[in-house]
DNA sequence: CCATAAACGTTTGTCTCACCAACGAAATGT
DNA sequence: ACATTTCGTTGGTGAGACAAACGTTTATGG
């Protein structure tokens, strides 16, 4: 996972600022939203990487923590992964013993996936491991400081979620 | 650029370490700034889709009105986008009229990027466009809170750029 | 009841994107 | 002069997000 670079690796050395539009070039949000996400997910992925995880598998376990045993499609739709690429996703977590793979015998389509003790064990360690980097990604700011990017960040995807929500679930739909 | 203001007043939701681990997760910083990442995306791919262009031809344009013209190599090395998929860029900018790829004289190997005025107008164009969908992004943020998230999110850059300089370019190299 | 439709898990394929390798052409260093 | 390096270009890799289609099983509706 550690290949993302980023469309910027310049310095801020715009001798030619002569307008803030020239110097907000550099500095447009979604240009430093993009920038910190890839370092985030860059030490993300290499911490989960140094735990023989990956993101997903976290998103599983917590899910699965959260809800208790779930089909794979109910699993899908909560995480967001496709249920296509869920299925790697599972097995590798039941290679790995965190996760327990049965058939339904409600439903006998459907696999009812079970968080093994030991995927708790490992949730945990995660959990962890992730506060831990957060800590890392947050370095130079101040507790406060750490609190408002979350809430500014949090209520930017609010409102966009509701928005969409506007757009296709509809007002009186 | 005072980098904070007083950063006392955000609402502290908690301060209660386990708890806020469990509910944190949802939370966590990393995850949010990569949905928050991935909305921006979002906009900027669709806003720029409607003006026929890409990231990467904003991307060139603007490191060609900032430095004046430059031979491929040198613009990969100044935005950031490997000299393979470049080439790419540069065809397609080309086509549109918006940049003139000549041979240099002085160094046969070299091409000689120019931004032509239809270049230019279109970077002007672009440059609307996307301040635009910067309003879209923060719309739910008061102005004074876009430059706090601007700042915090410099500020962790910032951090983690220098932090790579110690790693590999070293204080004695 | 039975036929049709839908949901489930899985395999396979497509598309995009960051990245790398290697090439011929041309310049540079020794 | 030769080896080394730089430049532009082509082609390919690997990962990730998404879609299509299939066999199996369950639900629906005449």
């Amino acid at each position: 996972m550690s290949k993302k670079a980023d469309t910027g690796a310049g310095d801020m050395t715009d001798g030619s600022g002569d307008r803030a539009a020239a110097a907000g070039l550099r500095g447009l949000p979604s240009r430093l939203l993009g920038l910190t996400a890839a370092q985030a997910d860059r030490l993300v992925g290499e911490g989960l990487a140094g735990a023989d995880a990956r993101k997903w598998h976290y998103a599983v376990l917590v899910a699965l923590q959260e809800s208790g045993p779930a089909s794979q499609a109910t699993l899908s739709r909560r995480t967001g992964i496709y249920r296509s690429d869920l299925v790697a996703v599972i097995n590798e977590l039941a290679e790995r013993g965190h996760v327990e793979r049965a058939p339904d015998p409600a439903d006998r389509r459907r696999n009812v996936i079970t968080i093994t003790t030991q995927g708790r064990r490992h949730a945990q360690r995660l959990d962890k491991l992730l506060a831990g980097v957060q800590d890392q990604l947050l370095a130079p700011l101040s507790p406060a400081e750490r609190t408002q990017l979350t809430s500014l960040l949090a209520r930017i995807l609010d409102h966009h979620a509701q928005a969409a929500r506007r757009a296709s679930g509809g007002p009186s739909a």
